[in-house]
DNA sequence: TAGTTATTACGATTATATTCGTACGAAATG
DNA sequence: CATTTCGTACGAATATAATCGTAATAACTA
């Protein structure tokens, strides 16, 4: 068990990494401006928590100059299923199917990204 | 604007929710004791969320007799898709589609799930 | 009925996440 | 070179959730 435990970002956390995804490696200010198109947050709130996130390594930082460059170092696929597999337990009981059930309801697929599932479907029927 | 805010429950709350969803009305003591089968929970830890729960009106209760039995007044259904939604939203940047696809990857789908869900597809295809 | 047990109410404590103020120093600017 | 601006570090304050201890009293039991 030399394993680090995982260790789940919380709201802010997660926040800030879509950010980190969505633009690569940033400076505090830049995310910090990033957080600050949806709601106010101060320059140092942001700062201290991506310092904790350096910490629980959720991200690494260059700091070889003054102005620290943090990028990601959990990938977005992977959170996203460690969130998912807790949500599908703690929400559903554990029922995926549910779960995919009830989102299928939440938003207008287009065409293709029906065609999609519908092959994914096919690729699960075809593996049983 | 005369709408209550909508309560989500709590991850504690959330959990007390699904044991007043599957075994129906209950007492603190059942309610805790069921949750004593995962994990160690005080009783009156149980019983200090019930009341907050009961005041956040997500559940009712019938004090008409000393030992009081509480009823879910939201239904699962409902609590389901608003937490699924924000989840969604926090974890998906909003895509549903993103997430029903790694959903399916996450458990064995039984023959007959993955029918209802093909009829699913096929129906929001025709509504398109 | 005396003592034990069960139940509620409620405040206090603990844990965790978030926010921010302040200090200190580096860099930029006039 | 003095002053202002920018950046990090860090502790403290605040917010929220979760846990528990204690008091009061109703109900049960020997």
């Amino acid at each position: 068990m030399t394993d680090k435990k995982v260790n789940e970002p919380t709201e802010s956390e997660l926040e800030i990494l879509q950010i980190l995804w969505a633009k690569g490696p940033a400076t505090v200010r830049q995310v910090n401006e990033e957080l600050n198109i949806n709601r106010e947050v101060g320059y140092t709130t942001t700062l201290k928590i991506m310092q904790i996130m350096n910490e629980k390594n959720l991200v690494t930082r260059d700091t070889s100059s003054r102005t620290h460059i943090y990028s990601a170092m959990v990938k977005e696929n992977t959170t996203q299923n460690n969130l998912l597999k807790k949500f599908i337990d703690k929400t559903y009981r554990g029922s995926a199917m549910q779960l995919v059930m009830q989102a299928l309801g939440h938003q207008k697929a287009s065409m293709s990204e029906l065609q999609e599932l519908k092959k994914l479907i096919e690729d699960i029927e075809n593996n049983n």
